[in-house]
RNA sequence: GGGCGCUUAGCUCAGUUGGGAGAGCGCCAGCUCGACAAGCUGGAGGUCACUGGUUCGAGCCCAGUAGCGCCCACCA
């Protein structure tokens, strides 16, 4: 690779946006993401992206579960595995739809203007045109996906997936056809399903109605805060152990403005304590009155259509109005008559569409659903026997919680745009066939077909994600070599929503569990710690973070922000990372440009694609290699079991402090002076500070990568350091620690007593300090007599022109104060009998030599 | 109503089995030392929310209080 060595020298700054279109196109164009399917899943590692919404833009959760999935996949293709990231975007239903629908809107059409076909042509369009766009923007992360395996819930295999499913669940009776309650969402005309429904607190009026009890001057008071849907009444209902109408209970009441009459019956589930115990039951309109309504065999009336208006069911008096109309045209009918008895301001938890934000109308409507029991009981077992591992642990009893008490899944939807539901129906004899591929004629009658309007929920083909896309049902090599996938991240949202499904389908479809390792990443917040959301303006877009500070920066900081809990966005450590990505860029230049490095040996290196041995022969050589090695491990260890922020930390930490604070500033004079060991050591520890580093940070350390001598390809497909433990030494790491803490003393020193930076000042040592404690804290240690006018540690320095006596006297007299303060401290605690005698002796030991140190040094 | 989590430096967050409180940013002071001022060196700054308990010893364990957040739940 023709490194330029005019940028190496000029360039003083590490400038992303030159760099990253250029890296990232060439590992497109070696094909490194795109691995072959060969071999088993046990061979490989392979991840299932959470699909994007092809409406979607890139946002910060993207970019960090985008972070998260690159370093590990990175990682472990550079280990040699077949590194496969599944990439694809998901159809978004009821968020295409609505897209396509707002532009048709701005043209003043309408989709029933246009017709099905038609609609969906224009929404297939739409989604060529923009349907990219976030595929673009991973790019732009520097995510390696497999660009070339990028599937979408709605392409043709999919689609035979998909199918093949509902087929399989329907012949196994899972999935059934009822006029069942449903939370009816306004805003996209759709049946949702309950996780898509969101509880908001609400200030409503709850408003008090007398219902007269037929043949008598009784009344019974109900509560409610929709009296429109009174109208639809056909009960009420007391508690069976309520005295007061113990009596009522099989008697009628007198639906008012209606003239209906509603049987009083009794039911566990009605509250005495809650106003006056008595509760009008509607059916239609209300999940707990449809269950009471089936138990006692209650008429179900809809005086709500799914237009959000009042139905001829309503009365002519009504029918027509909106909802809101009929509330307060019910309200003032009811006052008139003189039955309304109260009005209160009522707050409490209301029902609104997660989709389209508007309040759910509860209404009985004929849907698809999906039974979930059967399918949920392995899913559970899997997680109990930590076939699947749920990281953090807390969320895997979340996850069983919800699996137990696991509900039927309305899985219709009444929209356009999707997987049309794969069931026809014979009009002539009212047949019903479920099949994958369209059938011509019925069956049974040989009578024309028409095919189900609905198409299924989103969330049904996201279902069956990690093998769909490597082409189930058939026995693809794909399959066989990356399923099941390696691991999962995810937002908790979507736990029950996308993760628990696919743990259920993996099962029942694949055979196995989709994936071995779930790992629920925290939530990073706005600044000012409200939730980002666009709505709100809340929202910090990822690639304005990245064109300002480029992609290594904004993953660095946000694998270093994230944690178990959730946490704000961080400008602080972003910057940092791009601070750190200039520190590598300015250190690997320092390295790069003064190495004496053979340019023969270098070929035979490259061609072998070693980098030379290390050649420790200071102390400090082996210090670093020691301290380099056990970073190595340690963030390796750390990547693996998901820890990224202390992963990144950490390795910042030794990259900053250690290799570039004090081994480059201690090996500075021996690289000048072209020293080939120390070049080899350094050529050494940077090839594996950029081969660890890469997966966090993949732009800078590739580009530098580029100018290391011992370069034999790129650096996404170099191999991932192994902790080497024969290089680790404690001596070594013992003998310079104490040189570095000796070098702090002396600066620290020097700083209190306002020594002038760039003097060098005359000191005697006990014993012989390394070689860089001097030349870094800028003493010059002699023989020579003289008095000394301070001790520091072993160092006694000697009087010169450069430090002021009264400075020195006074810092000295400082320091006797802390010593004091810290003889005070070990005395009374050594003098503390239950500390000596209960302590572990190692404790106490330790607690002796520190006392006896400060009395040393005070005496 | 149930469950989970949080409260540590001015800010954002770490704190592994209980043994003298850490990082980054910010702040103060000093540095053109042949990689980097997006830098280097030194420094200031904390009753670890509160109360009580266990312990020789508590940021960490236990109980409770207050505040904040999230998830689940059919109470009109």
């Amino acid at each position: 690779m023709a490194a330029d060595r005019k940028t190496l020298e000029e360039a003083t700054r590490w400038d992303p946006s030159e760099v990253e279109g250029r890296v990232f196109a060439e590992w497109i164009e070696g094909g490194y993401f795109h691995p072959e399917a060969e071999g088993t899943a046990g061979e490989s590692f392979s991840v299932a992206i959470p699909p994007p919404n092809v409406t979607g833009a890139l946002h910060m959760g993207h970019a960090l579960n985008g972070s998260m999935q690159d370093a590990l996949v990175r990682m472990n293709r550079m280990r040699g595995r077949r590194a496969l990231w599944i990439l694809g975007t998901d159809h978004a239903g009821i968020a295409t739809q609505a897209v396509v629908e707002k532009e048709l809107r701005a043209e003043g059409k309408s989709r029933h203007e246009l017709g099905r076909e038609a609609f969906v042509e224009r929404v297939w369009s739409w989604k060529e045109e923009y349907g990219s766009r976030i595929v673009e923007q991973y790019k732009r992360l520097g995510a390696s996906c497999d660009y070339e395996r990028e599937r979408f819930t709605l392409d043709d295999g999919y689609v035979r997936a998909v199918y093949r499913v509902f087929k399989q669940l329907y012949d196994k009776g899972y999935i059934y056809r009822d006029n069942y309650m449903v939370n009816w969402d306004p805003g996209s005309h759709s049946a949702i399903s309950d996780l898509e429904v969101e509880n908001r607190e609400v200030e409503d009026t709850l408003y008090s109605i007398d219902y007269p009890v037929e043949g008598s001057d009784r009344v019974l008071t109900v509560a409610t805060v929709r009296p429109e849907t009174m109208l639809a009444d056909t009960a009420v209902a007391v508690n069976p152990g309520d005295k007061r109408y113990a009596d009522l209970v099989g008697k009628h009441c007198v639906l008012p403005l209606v003239g209906r009459r509603l049987p009083i019956i009794a039911d566990e589930h009605v509250d005495p304590e809650f106003g006056t115990g008595a509760l009008k039951i509607t059916p239609g309109h209300d999940p707990n009155d449809f269950e009471i309504g089936r138990k006692h065999g209650l008429e179900e009336i809809g005086a709500i259509g799914p237009d959000g208006r009042m139905t001829e069911a309503a009365g002519e008096r009504f029918a027509g109005l909106s909802a809101a109309e009929a509330q307060k045209a019910v309200v003032a009918a009811l006052r008139e008559e003189g039955r309304l008895r109260a009005e209160e301001p009522y707050v409490h938890s209301v029902p609104f569409s997660h989709r389209s934000g508007e309040r759910i109308e509860p209404l009985v409507s004929l849907q698809w659903f999906c039974r979930m029991d059967e399918l949920a009981q392995p899913a559970i077992e899997a997680v109990e026997r930590d076939e699947v591992r749920i990281t953090p642990p807390q969320w895997k009893r979340v996850y069983l919680d919800w699996m137990r008490e696991i509900r039927p899944w309305c899985v219709s939807r009444q929209l356009w745009w999707g997987h049309r539901i794969p069931v026809w129906y014979c009009d002539a004899c009212e047949e019903t066939i479920v099949a994958e591929r369209e059938p011509e004629r019925c069956g049974a009658c040989d009578g024309p077909l028409r095919q189900e309007e609905d198409v299924l929920d989103t969330w049904f083909s996201s279902a069956i994600w990690p093998f769909a896309t490597l082409g189930w049902p058939d026995d693809t090599p794909e399959l066989r070599a990356f399923y099941p996938t390696s691991f999962l991240t995810t937002a908790r949202e979507i736990l029950f929503l996308w993760v628990a499904r696919m743990i259920m389908t993996g099962i029942e479809f694949a055979g196995d569990v989709p994936f071995r390792d779930v790992y629920v990443h925290s939530v990073i917040q706005a600044r000012d710690g409200r939730r980002m959301s666009k709505s709100l303006g809340t929202g910090i877009d990822p690639l304005e973070e990245i064109d300002k500070h480029g992609a290594d920066a904004l993953r660095f900081g946000l694998l270093a922000m994230s944690s178990t809990q959730d946490v704000r966005y961080s400008d602080a450590k972003v910057q940092q990372g791009r601070d750190l990505a200039n520190k590598l860029w300015n250190a690997s230049r320092l390295i790069l440009m003064n190495v004496k490095f053979d340019q023969n040996q270098s070929h035979t290196n490259a061609a072998q694609g070693q980098v030379p041995a290390p050649v420790p022969v200071t102390p400090e050589d082996r210090w670093l290699l020691s301290r380099l090695e056990r970073t190595i491990g340690s963030v390796t260890a750390k990547l693996e079991a998901y820890d990224f922020a202390h992963a990144a930390t950490e390795a910042y930490s030794f990259f900053w402090s250690e290799l570039c604070d004090w081994y480059l500033e201690i090996v500075k004079p021996r690289l000048y002076e072209g020293e080939e060991d120390v070049s080899a050591t350094l050529l050494w520890a940077l090839e594996r500070v950029l081969a660890l580093l890469h997966p966090l940070m993949p732009f800078v350390t590739e580009e530098i990568w580029r100018y290391h001598p011992a370069n034999d390809g790129h650096l996404a497909v170099h191999a991932f350091p192994e902790p080497d433990e024969s290089l680790v030494d404690v001596e070594a790491e013992a003998q310079v620690q104490e040189g570095i803490e000796l070098t702090r003393l002396l600066r620290a020193w020097r700083d209190l007593v306002e020594a002038p930076a760039a003097t060098v000042l005359p000191a005697r040592a006990d014993g012989e300090p390394q070689e860089f404690v001097g030349r870094l804290a800028r003493f010059e240690f002699g023989d020579d007599g003289g008095e000394p006018i301070a001790a520091v540690g072993p160092v006694k320095v000697l009087a010169s022109a450069e430090v002021d006596a009264e400075a020195v006297a006074a810092r000295l007299e400082r320091r006797r104060e802390e010593l004091r303060s810290e003889v005070g401290r070990g005395e009374r605690k050594l003098g503390n009998e239950g500390f000596v005698a209960k302590a572990p002796p190692e404790v106490v030991e330790e607690e002796r030599v520190k006392l006896e140190r400060y009395r040393s040094e005070l005496a």
